[in-house]
RNA sequence: GUGCCUGUAGCUCAAUGGCAGAGUGCUUCACUGUGGAUGAAGAUGUUGAGGGUUCGACCCCCUCCAGGCACCCCA
């Protein structure tokens, strides 16, 4: 045991179990994409350092990517995010694409940080973006991409919600309480990390940015007012198109939103679940500007970004995870005895040209061996084929989990084992 | 990068300084033409690694490694 190479730390081998799950889990996305008309697309994993110096979290670039110069010395990173991979792509083609772009991909980030609840260093990411677009109709549009993958995965409204924000509210807000101008970055952060400090602490560090009492209860106050967004038209629009969506159930106002990243410039948004169990599902918002940090002309956009980690934890806290081995449309083919080897065989090819997917025992077995090894791999449908069977031109067709059995004739085989299996 | 906790059979865990165990799983058999049950038998450990204390260490101490949780940051 000792001998066996460890696997890199953070990092997850996917099981035929969990790959089962993970290809559910990027079917679900694809649809929930899909339904609205993205397209989907890919950029590479290795990207250049400066890609990413523009913009990104500092600490995200400097901190937490993987960086290693490659063989001829020059620094290489592991994408930490997929954001500025899309801007520059999008700026490279600026000119013959057609706006407003609605793409989405899914594939490997790598993050060095440690290892904890939701968090890996190598995880894959849904990201759904809305390129062209300044309008709070493509805000809405993202969002309701979202909850359309809530709905799909069959989570309900009380468990996740997605709460939304505006930073350009928040500014106003921030102002109209106080909060001078110089510190309103610093506020922000603050706010984005209310529940993860004690609430004296917290106090205590407001002070500390110069507020002064009633400044600090007014800000306390606008974050507990669920209402803060009547005073965003954005945010009023938002909401009435998001009600014409069919998703508002899935929809929350939360003034203490903010998200860390710091292109976000409007609405911005994450999906939690109700309970506060869990680490954030998905984040996104609106960026004013993200193509020009890479060179191209100003573009606004909106997207978000889901890590599977997360996801798949949450869908197994309710039940909702698909645990099924895709193994359940295979068909077994038993070999009765070495005498029957060449015609089970022959039975298998048959079955194949039908369509039908076929394994077949590779070395004899006892009949109880081959049949324990066809249930445990969670196959549905065994063919047992013996000397009375075969002179008769038949086969046994055996459910294997309601454990029933039929004799069927060699012709109607096909046939009698999709009905089964389907 | 900081702090706390945990490493014992494939898995879940017990043994608190005195002979390393249980449940489950696994293998075989009862069952020479039928798998989830039942019964019987059997196999499996450098107690994460290295060092120290002790007559004696899974247990106490040190170092390292790995994992978990929280902070940081964020999907």
């Amino acid at each position: 045991m000792n001998e066996i190479i460890r696997s890199v730390k953070g990092t997850r081998d996917f099981y035929p179990e969990e790959m089962a799950q993970r290809q559910w889990l990027i079917g679900k996305m694809r649809d929930a994409s899909t339904a609205f008309g993205f397209t989907q697309y890919d950029g590479p994993c290795l990207e250049s350092i400066e890609l990413y110096a523009a913009k990104s979290g500092e600490e995200l670039v400097r901190e937490q990517a993987f960086v290693f110069p490659d063989r001829g010395g020059d620094p290489i990173t592991l994408r930490p995010e997929l954001t500025p991979t899309l801007a520059r792509m999008v700026a490279q083609k600026q000119n013959e694409l057609v706006f407003p772009l609605r793409w989405w991909s899914f594939g490997p980030f790598w993050r060095y940080e440690r290892p904890q609840k939701g968090r890996t260093r190598e995880f894959f990411q849904w990201n759904v973006d809305l390129i062209g677009s300044d309008s709070v109709l493509a805000d809405a549009e993202l969002i309701a991409v979202a909850a359309t993958f809530l709905r799909m995965v069959s989570i309900q409204p009380q468990d996740v919600q997605l709460l939304v924000n505006d930073r350009q509210l928040m500014d106003q807000a921030m102002t109209s309480a106080g909060v001078p101008a110089d510190k309103k970055g610093e506020m922000l952060r603050l706010i984005d990390r209310l529940d993860k400090l004690p609430a004296d602490v917290w106090d205590e560090k407001v002070l500390g940015l110069g507020l002064s009492l009633s400044q600090l209860d007014s800000v306390k106050a606008l974050l507990q007012n669920k209402h803060l967004w009547q005073e965003s038209s954005n945010l009023r629009q938002l909401f009435e198109v998001v009600e014409s969506l069919g998703v508002h159930e899935y929809v929350t106002y939360d003034p203490r939103i903010i998200r860390g990243l710091d292109y976000y410039t409007g609405t911005v948004f994450e999906a939690r679940d109700t309970k506060g169990e869990f680490r954030a599902i998905l984040g996104g918002g609106h960026y004013g500007n993200l193509i020009g940090d890479v060179g191209g002309k100003p573009l606004p956009g909106v997207g978000f970004a889901m890590g599977d980690v997360v996801i798949s934890l949450v869908l197994e806290a309710y039940g909702l995870l698909k645990d099924e081995l895709s193994n359940t449309g295979t068909v077994f083919v038993t070999v009765f005895n070495e005498e029957m080897l060449a015609q089970s065989l022959q039975l298998a090819s048959k079955l194949r040209a039908e369509g039908l997917q076929v394994v077949t025992q590779t070395e004899p077995e006892k009949l109880a061996k081959q049949l324990k090894f066809a249930d445990r791999l969670g196959y549905k449908a065994a063919i047992v084929m013996g000397p009375d069977e075969e002179s008769q031109g038949m086969a046994q067709v055996k459910n294997l989990r309601t454990r029933e059995q039929e004799l069927v004739t060699l012709n109607a085989l096909a046939e009698k084992l999709k009905q089964m299996i389907s």
